[in-house]
DNA sequence: AGCACGCCGACT
DNA sequence: GTCGGCGTGCTC
């Protein structure tokens, strides 16, 4: 009695600690961030230790069976993040560290790694076998006043371990297992001449891009905490300002965060980083797992500085760092739609905050809150309002379909236009929000719709797998060759997809390689970069694609891009459909002309005269935020307020029904005047993958006031066990 | 989440 | 009479 305790999270489902006795043997390794294997119920369990205290409230503790790693695998600063993000998200905080922790590295141990560290190097290398490589190795340390890490040191003296141990032996040096450096071991600092990859520019600055660089470079000397929101239209060279930051931090000794969204995480981008940067870790869930773990330990080690990943590297372990960067900020993808239901960009700017260090968020068409924040003064500003090398932005025309009958995916003037570019021996973009050959799949005589029997949606046709498919659960179904009600044989499609445009599109130009870039062509991630590798090398004229065309990908020879149907994004249920379908097409029409040539776009829509068309069509965000302003601010949402959501599903309709209104009378009694709660009322998708879905809003120009409510909610069951509720801080779509 | 417990219907 | 279904509660 009498030992330490340890407060430990467990990635269950609930939000409460759970406490265990320290046992003396592993006094002083359970420390906070530690990870634990510990007795629970009736099994073992992997936890977490939060903090350490003295008393726990339960009479008999069970005891921590076993410490797994030789150092926390959580530091202190990350652990100060996640337990922000758990009590943010109201998310269970082992289940915020889980997320943030690779799979892999999760399943394994993490053991440190050994690090070299110089002694008396007037030892000499001495005679016999190895006599070479052992002076290699000598000269080499002569050149670094600091330990580094034994893989750097055989790799640059294309050495084996045998050569150091045997100079360890005679006193030149030391090997020992450093724990990371965030645990007060000397990191590695950079020497001057090291690292020959760290390449300038290849190309002069822009005055804009100079100014931005030398403002951030502001708060990294000396090193302050600040957000930048750095507005530059497509092609405007954010990407320099990026790797400009990144190399202060190098120079600094720091390390640097970047984020990308999952799609634009392909090896050019990469490569771009690397090439100027030297060694960057990756972190992708699409590696492989031994390559996650490696990138993770090498980061957290210390030996990699830069680490570049989607969502979740927002939690990556990069050591004493000095910048983050989140590109493409405005992306939807940085909110995870699982819990915890964390949103990368907002965290980026916590974590900037608690570390203290600037935080830059890039985009061609920045979110409302983030153009909000700015003008508010919690951001500070800085535009690249030109493209790079006096090129300029592409032209759009909108092409009106309201009089065309027809109902043909392409209009005339697109395909004259399609000719016309084919014709200049130049490529052309479709983009079209929608896969597979159909949606839609009816009966003209009686009205049946092939629907989804779990899901509250029409099924999709795709042709090359002669199916029909769920596009929310993946359930599959035959196409049925005659009307399942009335035998009618007339079964009919409408609301062509990607693989009807393609299949249209060959018939039009037959002898054009044409090809699509979708979820079911781009089915790994080595397809994927064979698509794009194709059209990059021109080899492909025309690209068909969804959402994964618009983003990021550089091909100069791309001078015509085309909007199939850009109300597609604007019908969608949800405040933000405007804002979102001004953003999205501004970033296809971001593709054309990145070359040397001048880009067209083509924008076909039924409501031409819609403001956020208008605002694609002229890059005029501040016009789509003054027309979403007003209404935006009469109902109180973001960015004017601030919103939370409970979502209730349940595979009975009536206990969905029950519940939600058994959770809605829960908040009412807390209600607050500030807040304001709407609903319960069936989500925008009332079924989902078999349940029932019923959602309740909760509104306020208080964060605080949401948060107090919410909260009164995480004790409280639902009338059903069988109803699965859901919290989501500023959710991102509610439907 | 996983698991044990307990309380009701249809079967060797 | 039991087998097993789901609904409920608990895990330091």
């Amino acid at each position: 009695m009498g030992d330490p305790v340890a407060r430990v999270a467990l990635a269950i489902p609930v939000q409460n600690l759970f406490d265990y006795r320290i046992p003396p043997g592993l006094d002083e390794k359970v420390l906070p961030g530690s990870r634990l294997r510990v007795p629970f119920g009736r099994g073992v369990r992997i936890g977490y230790c939060v903090e350490r205290t003295d008393h726990s409230e339960f009479p008999d503790l069970k005891v921590i069976e076993a410490v797994i790693d030789d150092q926390p695998l959580i530091s202190e600063e990350l652990m100060r993040l996640v337990r922000w993000t758990a009590d943010y998200y109201i998310a269970p905080l082992g289940e915020v560290i889980e997320s943030a922790v690779p799979r892999p590295v999760r399943d394994g141990k993490l053991k440190s790694i050994p690090w070299v560290r110089s002694l008396d190097l007037s030892i000499a290398a001495g005679k016999g076998s190895g006599k070479e490589v052992r002076q290699k190795i000598l000269e080499y340390l002569a050149g670094v006043d600091q330990p580094l890490p034994m893989r750097r040191l055989k790799e640059n003296c294309s050495s084996s371990d045998s050569p150091i141990r045997t100079l360890e032996r005679r006193g030149a040096l030391e090997v020992f297992r450093a724990p990371p450096p965030e645990f007060g071991i000397p990191g590695m600092e950079v020497v001057a001449g090291e690292e020959p990859w760290r390449r300038p520019s290849p190309h002069q600055l822009a005055s804009e891009q100079r100014e931005a660089i030398d403002a951030i470079g502001a708060a990294m000397d000396p090193l302050t905490f600040r957000t930048f929101l750095l507005h530059g239209v497509t092609g405007s060279g954010k990407t320099e300002v990026y790797i400009q930051c990144v190399s202060k931090a190098l120079e600094a000794g720091r390390g640097a965060l970047v984020l990308v969204p999952e799609i634009s995480l392909t090896p050019q981008v990469v490569e771009r980083f690397t090439e100027r940067l030297g060694p960057v870790s990756v972190l992708h869930s699409l590696l492989p797992p031994s390559e996650r773990s490696l990138h993770y330990q090498r980061l957290r080690s210390g030996e990699v500085k830069v680490a570049i990943g989607a969502r979740s590297a927002i939690f990556a372990p990069v050591p004493n760092l000095g910048v983050i960067i989140v590109d493409e900020s405005h992306e939807s993808s940085y909110k995870q739609e699982n819990t915890p239901r964390y949103h990368a960009r907002d965290l980026a700017v916590v974590r900037a905050s608690q570390s203290g260090v600037p935080c830059v968020l890039g985009s061609a068409t920045p979110s409302l809150e983030s153009l909000e924040n700015a003008s508010t003064g919690r951001y500070q500003l800085l535009s690249l309002p030109h493209r790079i090398s006096g090129r300029s932005l592409a032209t759009v025309e909108i092409v009106d379909r309201r009089a065309d009958r027809s109902r043909a995916l392409l209009s005339e003037r697109l395909i004259q236009e399609i000719g016309r570019t084919l014709a200049r021996e130049e490529q052309v973009l479709l983009f079209l929000n929608r896969r597979g050959f159909a949606r839609n799949i009816h009966c003209p005589q009686c009205g049946f719709v092939l629907r989804c029997e779990d899901c509250d949606i029409g099924l999709t046709y795709h042709k090359r797998s002669d199916r029909s498919l769920c596009h929310y659960c993946g359930s599959v179904k035959p196409l049925p060759r005659e009307c399942p009600d009335c035998s009618f044989t007339g079964i009919r499609q409408q609301r062509p997809g990607t693989e009807k445009l393609e299949e249209t599109l060959q018939s039009l130009f037959r002898d054009t390689t044409i090809d699509r870039l979708d979820r079911d062509t781009a089915t790994s991630s080595k397809r994927l970069e064979k698509i794009l590798r194709k059209f990059r090398d021109g080899e492909t004229r025309v690209l068909i694609g969804t959402q994964m065309i618009a983003k990021g990908h550089d091909i100069p020879g791309v001078t015509l891009v085309g909007v199939i149907d850009a109300d597609l994004a604007l019908s969608v249920p949800d405040f933000r459909a405007a804002e979102r379908t001004a953003q999205l097409l501004c970033q296809v029409s971001g593709r054309a002309g990145r070359g040397v040539l001048p880009g067209r776009v083509l924008i076909q829509t039924q409501q031409p005269e819609h403001y956020a068309i208008a605002a694609a069509k002229e890059q005029d965000l501040e016009g789509l935020r003054r027309h979403e302003e007003a209404t935006r601010r009469l109902l109180a949402y973001p960015p004017y307020g601030h919103l939370a959501r409970v979502l209730i599903e349940d595979p009975d309709e009536q206990r969905a029904i029950e519940s939600a209104a058994g959770i809605g009378e829960q908040l009412h009694s807390k209600a607050e005047k500030e807040a304001k709660i709407l609903g319960p009322a069936p989500a925008p998708l009332a079924r989902l993958r078999g349940r029932f879905r019923q959602h309740l809003l909760v509104k306020s120009t208080d964060r605080g006031a949401i948060h107090r409510l919410i909260r009164s909610i995480v004790g409280y069951r639902p009338r059903w066990s069988s109803s699965r509720v859901t919290i989501d801080i500023d959710p991102q779509s509610i439907v």
